[in-house]
DNA sequence: TTTTTATGTCAGTCATGTTGACATATATGA
DNA sequence: TCATATATGTCAACATGACTGACATAAAAA
């Protein structure tokens, strides 16, 4: 029944080192997010605004739904939201060409400076964090994290070492 | 002004691997949460619960303060979700053996299954995704996230090589 | 004995999510 | 063309989990 020779049990171990990686993604989000929110109250603005100005920055003429898929709530959250900024000057919206039934959302020039300052922020601590930890870490964190992320959302970041174009076929779901 | 025989932009390519990282930090903590959420709501419980209900069996005999420390958070907003937690019987409180005002927090056989239930399911995540990104990513992971954490909050995550019983000295502040 | 500390409580507010129901304009297919 | 589906919006009500501010109590410490 116990193991004998081995030091600490290797089952205690692995528990150990699985709380610390669970505690570590909680206080790291938590850091990670502080400061952000921060300037963000200086607006009257609060996370969820946050989001809604990255994802338009980071996928200009981006529709509704899209955006909506992206942030996974619901239409009426993000409409509070969506509506503050696009009252505000910080999201600047046109109909779409193709179908005009949507909503192309854009940043302005005062929504891009302030997407600037937010995310620079967060930019600035994942570049610390990177040079302190080294080239290797930054691989071993992308595997860990892509792994931890539901396979349905992995996409966004599946390395693409196919030619331009090449659509990646669809994996197919787990099984022989 | 432009380079020569250079291939994309290297700035280019720092600028996307860092919103990749913040990206999938967006995505990763959403995941990880949804299916203890899911679980907490089915005996009305929110992950503020989950939090409290984590804490305390990681320190059994945790006190209210020490508590209110970690999760950073306001006393009245710990006052709710721990008082619905030991009225439904998932956490057991005694008075502190050497100071009597101290209230000593501890999950009842109750709030242990429960805490196993909702860890579980998060250290399984970890042990997953360790087991398909490898040993050496997962050093890298933790290198990383480490260093995403606030200084002030990193103590807990330090790795001791000195002998037992031996304080590490306080870092000093940056500077010469 | 006075002051500080650990904790609790009442009351109000805010940000961000939810559900459900219904409305409108446009696109699309039979 | 007409019917249906889609993209989006809006009103209303509610829940969670944070916040601030003010005040209360018991026990420890000076």
């Amino acid at each position: 029944m116990t193991d004998i020779k081995t030091g600490p049990n290797p089952l205690f171990l692995r528990e150990e080192e699985l709380r610390q990686a669970i505690e570590m993604l909680f206080f790291a989000y938590r850091d990670f997010t502080a400061e952000p929110d921060q300037i963000l109250a200086q607006y009257g603005f609060g996370r969820a605004h946050h989001r809604v100005i990255y994802f338009i920055g980071r996928h200009p003429g981006i529709t509704v739904s899209e955006l909506l898929a992206i942030l996974a709530i619901t239409k009426q959250s993000l409409s509070r939201v969506l509506g503050q900024l696009v009252e505000e000057g910080f999201v600047a919206q046109r109909p779409g060409e193709r179908d005009r039934r949507q909503r192309l959302l854009d940043l302005t020039g005062t929504g891009r400076e302030l997407e600037r300052r937010l995310t620079e922020n967060q930019r600035k601590r994942f570049a610390r964090a990177f040079r302190e930890a080294g080239p290797e870490a930054v691989e071993g964190f992308h595997r860990v994290l892509f792994n931890i992320i539901d396979e349905r959302n992995r996409g966004r970041f599946e390395r693409r070492e196919e030619g331009p174009g090449r659509a990646r076929p669809a994996r197919r779901a787990a099984g022989p």
